[in-house]
DNA sequence: CGCTGTATTCAGAAATTTGTGAAGATAAGG
DNA sequence: CCTTATCTTCACAAATTTCTGAATACAGCG
């Protein structure tokens, strides 16, 4: 429970953000990047230095850099220049997040590619080919839907919080 | 493109194997039991033995079995003994599938549980524990979503399929 | 310009994951 | 029961991934 008046518990922070992060990692993620991903998600600020960062987990420059790219790439976090400064600040918008798990979009499209040309080359007609293709609706009808879905989320995030 | 009255060209559905399951190890699966599912996923019958799945994709009957054993876990596959006989025969529904994907459910509710937690130990009222909350909303709702939108893929598969 | 704080790249050490072969377990059928 | 077909488990080798330290690049500042 958290202490009031007494200023963040940095261990209770490094508790919620090895079990976050070791939840990430089991569903795919890379370690790295899940715990980089967790300090972020769990700082006041929303935003930490590549210093900061590896102060805070134990690691070198280069695994923070490594991480830091694959969540950039994912549209996990941002990178923000602090003006007249050589300093990097990485953040994570909520609304960015919920973005980016839902692109698993491009993944999907992937997939969708990939069944796309097996219903093609195994035949359409074929037993195998009908599965891949009632598979392939399945995924493209799941692509509409999340669209629809984000969009009822926010209408629902403003009743729960207003504009913020 | 396939081609017609000359039965199944192994070459065709071993190219799809194999592109399914790169695509599915870029999602985070596992490359054996990626490979296991896609040919499971392309077959006529939409099943296959132990046997039939090592000599398809090259490998031991342990790295089958091991596959098996992952799949079966996710409820991708379920297993049928074949009546007097001691083979065994792995298959793919549409359904189970499609519930499996759905049952990100299961890792869906694991993130809950550790962002309650860090919700709890980082203080409600905390940027940090507010940051937390909003995310903790954000499955919640997905949570229920989910739900809706797969009775939504039955009823719609059902104007595409019939009843089938 | 050169100095300095910061970020990135890269080769390689360490850890982890993956698949194999061989041994062991299980169950059908004589 | 004993035999045999099948599946599973386990120890280990190979491949892959992950992280580090050191070298390198970059950008702001005097």
């Amino acid at each position: 429970m958290a202490e009031p008046g007494t200023g963040r518990d940095p261990e209770a922070v490094s508790k919620f953000v090895e079990s976050f992060a070791a939840q990430l990692v089991e569903a795919g993620m890379q370690r790295m990047p899940a715990r980089v991903f967790a300090a972020l998600l769990s700082s006041d600020s929303g935003s930490l230095t590549s210093a900061e960062l590896g102060d805070q987990l134990q690691v070198s420059p280069a695994a923070v850099s490594g991480a830091v790219r694959y969540l950039a790439q994912q549209h996990m976090v941002s990178r923000e220049r602090e003006p007249g400064s050589r300093r990097e600040r990485y953040r994570v918008h909520s609304n960015q997040w919920y973005e980016a798990l839902t692109n698993r979009d491009a993944v999907i499209k992937r997939w969708e590619i990939a069944l796309r040309e097996g219903v093609d080359s195994l035949g359409a007609a074929t037993p195998a080919g009908r599965r891949l293709a009632e598979t392939l609706a399945f995924f493209e009808f799941i692509d509409g839907e999340i669209t629809r879905m984000m969009q009822r989320w926010w209408a629902h995030r403003e009743k729960l919080y207003g504009e913020g």
